[in-house]
DNA sequence: GCACTTCTTTACAACGTTGAATACAACGAT
DNA sequence: ATCGTTGTATTCAACGTTGTAAAGAAGTGC
């Protein structure tokens, strides 16, 4: 009940030609009398014979696989992310396999080392544990040795090296969302979400965009309103805001480094009896479907994740098709999208 | 500037060895001095040497490479579980490549055929579109051909064939949370998510543990009270909802076949000022990490997500190793979490 | 010293595919 | 007739790896 194995030379021997001509003809080579084609498809049909990529692959020295590596699958930024690259990638025949970095640094380490390496064309990346050294350090490490394998990085452009970026301009944008919230007239905004972990550049940009806008509106800065976190999942901004209330700080609004924190703050709020906008306003950042229909809805920064996901995919295609040139930074556009969670 | 192919070849040549023997370091084989091993790691590192799974694959005749197929990755239950599976294959040794569905029939159809043969050495599929015919229909297709890809089916046994099953008990866990939303004291229980198509298999066995819940609590059946949807989206649990209150059909509960109808039809019912339970008490099914930090949070039906996953592979695994076995069925266990929006 | 075992290393073939080179027609133009 | 040209099909080698068989080295027991 083993499975046979079938490949050219059975369809070839079945249709009476050459492995090549069969070859051809799976191939969609021109020259090939319609007869002939006829036969060999007939047998192919015949044997159910399927092309051997592996073999394919170690042949032409490409497999048409490249990787997304993500920190993690289920925070929905990236689920969707995913599924639109996926699509994208589709469109171009590759096909992605899908990399949890866990924002472990190692593990991040691993990738952009590219331990797949043979076994997928390039990689789209979203470092988040990686530091700019770490990233510098395995790029230009031996200089005998292969060039890196392919990169797209998302995020914004904190690395060096030979990738190409997809940047969101996280200070402007984190900026937006904080005059956004000092428009309404609050004074006492909270930031949740620092990072102390030198590595986190996300939150670190995050951060300076908000301190540019309490510049900005005339705001002081006040320790006490920005809080740290240790990932950015609901439970955290949960505590987060729970910290926050207990400690006095008596916040009148939040910007939330992701729409996740955010959710979990507007849960602890809601516990809480506050109410949303009323007592603290609250936006986030992502633009997750979760945030649409939460109550209230939420206040966020939305990247064009269509566009990211279309252009990491056009860049890698374009990098591994000739990766002599320079590497390219594009700037994706980002709108404030204001929901019930600030009043909209 | 073009990426230097190392092999096997290349290392032996700088280590003074025979391929073989650089293969057997690669390999951990036992009967090596620790001299020659030395060198030749030296000579891997210098010339960082990657084996090419493309070549070690055509050789051995598997690639290490499992597929999950979903029909998509932004449904919160399924990012859950496809990172549950990432990590569960991982410690196999096994990579994952997620395949997207989008539920469309004929991309499942291909998955169930094995479109990637030869890419993978198995399928862990969720089918939804599916119907038990067109899958019969692939499998016995043509007796003379290759026997199907080892394939482990999630969801209700429905599927006859040579595949492995790992099961929830959707009849009795739609029971279960009918039942509970009855011991409220509910009379007018709705249920969200019906299905017309034929093959949406999970919507037909919900429906009927409902049914099941309904004669069991001695309440009428009422057709109002039953509101098809298009897809399982939180878009698709608003518009349900809408139409329910619009209706007239009045439902003081409402089962939902899944936590995000459940999420959508929460926030249809808050929008218009109803209270959730005090008005309309609501359960859902998946237990997604969503519902967990809901206003309220969501009463459910919690399928043991990690026993799916570790299982899933672990069958797939078995299967893949000898495929002469008889197609097992394991159940997986549920448990209905009683939270705020039951008043819990 | 000899046969015997055990350890270490090697040569070779094969996995399934495709690019390059080539053979062989058939054809039109010289 | 001869020469190129074009279309069709084939042969051969190579991609990088590992299983098999076997060769060489080094002991072990008699």
């Amino acid at each position: 009940m083993d499975r046979p194995r079938v490949g050219l030379k059975d369809v070839a021997r079945l249709a009476g030609v050459s492995v090549k001509t069969v070859s051809n003809v799976v191939n969609g080579y021109v020259h090939v009398t319609p007869a002939t084609r006829t036969r060999v498809e007939a047998a192919i049909k015949e044997l159910n014979y399927r092309p051997n990529l592996s073999a394919r692959n170690l042949r032409q020295g490409r497999t048409g696989i490249i990787a997304l590596a993500v920190p993690e699958l289920d925070i929905p930024y990236f689920a969707e992310l995913a599924r639109l690259v996926v699509a994208a990638a589709e469109e171009r025949g590759l096909t992605v396999l899908i990399d949890q970095t866990g924002a472990s640094r190692e593990r991040e380490q691993l990738v952009a080392e590219g331990f797949r390496a043979h076994l997928i064309d390039g990689v789209i990346f979203s470092p988040l544990a990686l530091s700019s050294e770490d990233l510098a350090a395995i790029w230009d490490a031996s200089p005998t040795s292969p060039s890196p394998i392919p990169t797209v990085l998302l995020g914004e452009r904190v690395y060096e090296g030979p990738a190409d970026h997809l940047v969101v301009d996280n200070v402007t944008a984190a900026k937006e969302a904080t005059l956004h919230l000092a428009a309404l007239g609050r004074r006492r905004i909270a930031a949740i979400g620092a990072q102390d972990d030198v590595a986190a550049e996300t939150s670190r940009l995050r951060l300076a965009g908000y301190r540019l806008a309490l510049e900005e509106a005339g705001l002081p800065w006040d320790d006490r309103l920005v809080v740290p976190v240790e990932a950015y999942h609901r439970a955290d901004g949960a505590r987060a805001m729970a910290r926050l209330l207990d400690s006095g700080a008596a916040p009148d609004a939040a910007f939330c480094f992701n729409d996740l924190l955010a959710l979990g703050a507007l849960r602890t709020l809601l516990e809480r009896g506050r109410s949303v906008p009323g007592d603290v306003a609250l936006a986030g950042f992502d633009d997750i479907e979760d945030g649409r229909y939460s109550t209230p809805t939420l206040t966020t920064i939305s990247p064009d994740k269509q566009s990211i996901a279309r252009q990491a995919v056009d860049l890698l295609a374009a990098r591994m098709a000739s990766r002599a040139s320079e590497p390219r930074e594009i700037r994706v556009p980002h709108r404030l999208v204001v929901r019930e969670s600030t009043g909209g």
